[in-house]
DNA sequence: GTGGTCTAGACCACC
DNA sequence: GTGGTCTAGACCACA
């Protein structure tokens, strides 16, 4: 069995977002099993606290309390009273089908923003690509 | 003037996604939005009535009348009492330069949101493309 | 940061017309509207909970929340879950040549109609002073 | 007893007020009742016929029969078959009061409208106070 | 038939 | 406690 201090990970940073209409604490769910599922956290990783995450992301740590309970209940993380919250030992089940949801639905949200703002579908792709040239020339 | 069944297109069909923790009416007005940015919605072409979305959609009307009424406030659609809800005329384009700033920064902000849900720009730029895709085969 | 209510302001009052024909929403929207011009709602000022301007009024809370919701759409008002609705910080002001236009616009039209119901530009301009009066006694 | 087609005058002119959101055969009947308060309408004048009317305002005659209706519920106006619509034997009641609830609905809306647009009290009575400068020069 | 307004009341999200 | 969402259903305005 893995000890959970084995090798100390590098915190994991939540991000809110703010026009998406997702509850928040609904978005620091997604976003524990967003990270489960690409592996930017793994089984014995450490949580924030409570009150430091409700610090970081400006919000109530009831809100806070309310996502790690729901993390909890589904199994995904386990509370250590007096130490802190761990990713549980495993078992994300679906992990696939949760992240391309969760991709899913910024693609649809976005390709919503550019309509209500009169781009079509081709220009929100071109600038995309852009970006995506000025990200690599700025690496090079 | 011409008339609004000159030439009958596909109805736009819109659909629910029960576990995303977005609003149902909300989805409603994304899904309108975004037909804009593909094109599955121009100018002139009617919404489905009130009555019937919420049919479909199995919800209550009063949540389609919300999402319908939000768009008219926005400018995005015309309601005619008594006759229907149509996609407004006279969307007016914002200039050049305003123009451009405004998609850059929904493009910004999306590749913002796919980072921190541990998306690369390419997996988004593939979701993108992919979206694009369904839509053309749809069309044919 | 300024505290809200370091310097308590009397709370500004509504009243409904019965027999207007004005839906009960709208008339809530003209009226935080008009406290605006007037000055009786200044940026910060807390709102009136849904709740209670429901009972204040004898109506339903839910015609409140959308009265505020489409306030809150225009930019005019800003909603902070779990503790209410205040008067927005941030409403940007247009640049002078446009903001003139603009008033320009609302002078005209407000002359017509005053014409079409048989009002003299003098009948006009007196109400429009009484209601300043009225709002100058009300303050002191 | 007064005969009808004694003196013809002129036909009253009905305009619609888009923007009030008051009903458009409301806004039908406050006008006859504003009509008959100034004097623009006295017994025994002839209304326009549904359809006429209907066609001026570009609205649907069934709305003008509504408005018709009630105005003939409330004793205003007396329809005679075959003939036409006319103005009753008199017996407005609170002709003033009412007129006067008309004229403060516009100032309410107007001052509304300025708070919206950012601009107080003082510029909207300053700017139509402009206004009727211009006009009495261009009368003189 | 269409959309618009309002009520009553449930349940959720957040402080 | 605050506001937010949704339902069910009544009644009105309009074509």
């Amino acid at each position: 069995m893995k000890s959970r201090s084995e090798k100390p990970r590098p915190p994991f940073r939540f991000r809110l977002d703010a026009v998406s209409g997702v509850p928040v604490y609904r978005q620091v769910i997604d976003q524990v099993r967003g990270a489960l599922a690409t592996g930017a956290l793994i089984a014995g990783d450490q949580l924030p606290t409570v009150r430091q995450l409700a610090v970081d992301l400006a919000i109530n740590p009831n809100t806070v309390v309310r996502a790690y309970r729901e993390l909890e209940l589904s199994g995904l993380i386990e509370t250590q009273q007096g130490s802190g919250t761990f990713i549980g030992e495993g078992r994300l089940r679906n992990a696939g089908a949760e992240r391309e949801r969760q991709l899913n639905q910024i693609v649809e949200e976005t390709i919503a923003r550019a309509g209500a703002g009169g781009f079509s579908l081709d220009e929100l792709l071109a600038a995309l690509r852009a970006a995506k040239e000025r990200v690599r020339k700025e690496r090079s």
